[in-house]
RNA sequence: GAGCCGGUAGCUCAGCGGUAGAGCAGUGGCCUUUUAAGCCAUUGGUCGUGGGUUCGAUUCCCACCCGGCUCACCA
């Protein structure tokens, strides 16, 4: 695919042509600055009853036509939808002959009368027309009739490089996507009216903590330092919470240097919410409501299916302690990960892959991923996880190797991931310094030790629950989509 | 990072040792309510890149690039 103006290209050529005819009569497209269109394209077919007969003007992209003689019928497309128009030689004059020098994708704005053709087709009978931008490059948009397409753009490379190309000509593409910004529309919507305040942290950090990832490194040339890009929001969300905004959320990018999958992108949308005053069974139920408000809104349904599985989030979520889910999935107990010695050998026998650097609570967590993930298939609160791995979580009064967290699951995938938060400034200082020691022994991904966030705990951080939901993996699943680039604008790719 | 599959015209694809094909799009012609419009004619390709084998390579071999899937790594 070559990035460069191809001139000799000969589809090119002919539409630079007709672009060169068109300015040399005093027709240029690129002059148009505006085009005051009274309707939509659906719009049209939604008002045909009171419409029928009138004049309006609208606008959209040639999809296609077909010229028949001195009369053509060409479909226009906007966001909204599609309108056939109508054009006659006879009632056009020498005006019919400038249809020659249009081409599928140029931008057409009409104006004409409102009826329907003999086949029944809603259609603008068309009395002034102006070509209101050109396509020099031809746009491959699909022949189709009712719900069948040909020649659409399969290419999956040029329609991840080209996602406006996918937009344009593949209907479930643009569906998917226009559901994902409906989807994070409604989660605010949601949001604010449970009471929540919206705020944006910083992207740029010191150093990124509030998740184990290994961050992305950027450097600031004024202030001659490096900055780590943000990985979570957390710290950050917290320490508004400390000043005084109880419950508050961020929906933003978050960035984590790591391998690109089905399920990874390096940069990718994260919801986080704290809640003064709220527990871990306050924050479940917080979700139950999110999904069950989303889904109506967006998709006017709470049932939703994926490889055959149907969940209903109208219903409840179990609920299941994590020790308790790994029993009933693998039969082992509490007892086999006494010691990591015990843990170690118990997960190398269900073929998990164990590192040096594993602590008990590391590989509790990998069997919940190989082992029970997949049997989640109905929505699930996982609760209960190691204390190593939750650096930021209340511990439980009565267990203190495990702590107040759950993760929420859907068709065997995780989405959500909430804790009762940790706000015993001494506590959250040995954290830290434990997961410095882990760090030592090799973990790169040990959360850091950040004393700015310990000092403003210190001043007194309220009792919270707080939420994080990787906005694309819950789009994926309320789309029924397996790969994370299909929900993402413009995915990350190799250079091409 | 490993394995498998793929990259041929603007788009969708076929071809697979003898200097490249179809449909649609494009171009020219006929056609004043068509709709995958139709009919006739026609243009268009360094067959992902670079090496090698061969009289000859899109086709066989090697390396590389890009993509997809699976696994690994990773929330």
């Amino acid at each position: 695919m070559s990035r460069h103006f191809d001139e000799e290209n000969p589809l090119v050529q002919v539409r630079l042509e007709k672009l060169q005819k068109l300015r040399s009569m005093g027709l240029d497209p690129f002059a148009v600055e505006r085009y005051p269109i009274t309707h939509p394209l659906e719009a049209i077919h939604e008002q045909f009853e009171t419409l029928e007969g009138q004049t309006v003007c609208v606008a959209g992209r040639i999809f296609s036509i077909r010229q028949m003689g001195r009369a053509t019928f060409a479909h226009l497309m906007d966001t909204t939808g599609k309108l056939q128009i109508y054009l006659k030689a006879d009632e056009l004059g020498e005006r019919y002959s400038l249809i020659d020098l249009w081409d599928l994708g140029d931008y057409l704005g009409v104006k004409g009368f409102v009826f329907r053709t003999r086949t029944g087709e809603i259609t603008v009978h068309v009395q002034e027309f102006t070509l209101l931008a050109k396509a020099v490059r031809p746009v491959p948009f699909p022949k189709e009739k009712g719900e069948q397409r040909w020649f659409e753009l399969h290419d999956v490379e040029q329609r991840y490089r080209q996602r406006y190309l996918d937009l344009l000509v593949n209907p479930e593409s643009r569906r998917r996507l226009l559901a994902r910004c409906r989807i994070v529309s409604e989660i605010r919507r949601f949001l604010e009216s449970e009471g929540f305040i919206e705020v944006e942290t910083p992207v740029l950090q010191p150093m990124a903590g509030g998740a184990a990832a290994r961050p992305f490194i950027t450097y600031h040339n004024a202030l001659q330092r490096e900055f780590q890009l943000r990985i979570a929001l957390e710290l950050y969300l917290k320490r508004v919470l400390i000043g005084g905004i109880d419950k508050v959320f961020e929906i933003g990018r978050v960035f984590r240097n790591e391998g690109i999958s089905t399920r990874h992108n390096p940069e990718f949308t994260m919801l986080e919410l704290y809640q003064a005053y709220a527990n871990l069974e306050d924050i479940m139920e917080l979700v139950e409501r999110l999904f069950r408000t989303v889904a109506e809104r967006v998709f006017g349904t709470t049932v939703f299916e994926m490889h055959g599985v149907q969940v209903d989030f109208s219903q409840p979520w179990r609920r299941v302690r994590l020790m308790d889910a790994i029993h009933e999935y693998t039969g082992l107990t509490e007892a086999d990960f006494e010691t990591l010695e015990r843990a170690a050998q118990a997960a190398e026998k269900l073929g998990i892959h164990i590192e040096r650097k594993d602590t008990v609570g590391g590989i509790i967590e990998k069997v919940l991923e190989k082992c029970v993930a997949e049997h989640l298939q109905q929505p699930t609160f996982v609760y209960s996880f190691p204390i190593e791995t939750s650096p930021l979580a209340k511990r439980e009064p009565d267990n203190p190797r495990f702590t107040r967290r759950f993760e929420g699951y859907v068709f065997g995938k995780e989405v959500a991931n909430a804790f009762s938060e940790l706000n015993d400034p001494l506590e959250q200082r040995e954290r830290f310094e434990q997961q410095l020691a882990l760090r030592q022994a090799g973990d790169e991904e040990a959360h850091p030790y950040d004393e700015d966030f310990l000092h403003a705990m210190e001043y007194g951080m309220p009792p919270a629950g707080g939420l994080g939901i990787g906005i694309d993996r819950m789009v994926m699943l309320l789309t029924g989509t397996d790969s994370i680039r299909e929900v993402i604008f413009f995915p990350q790719m190799r250079e091409g």
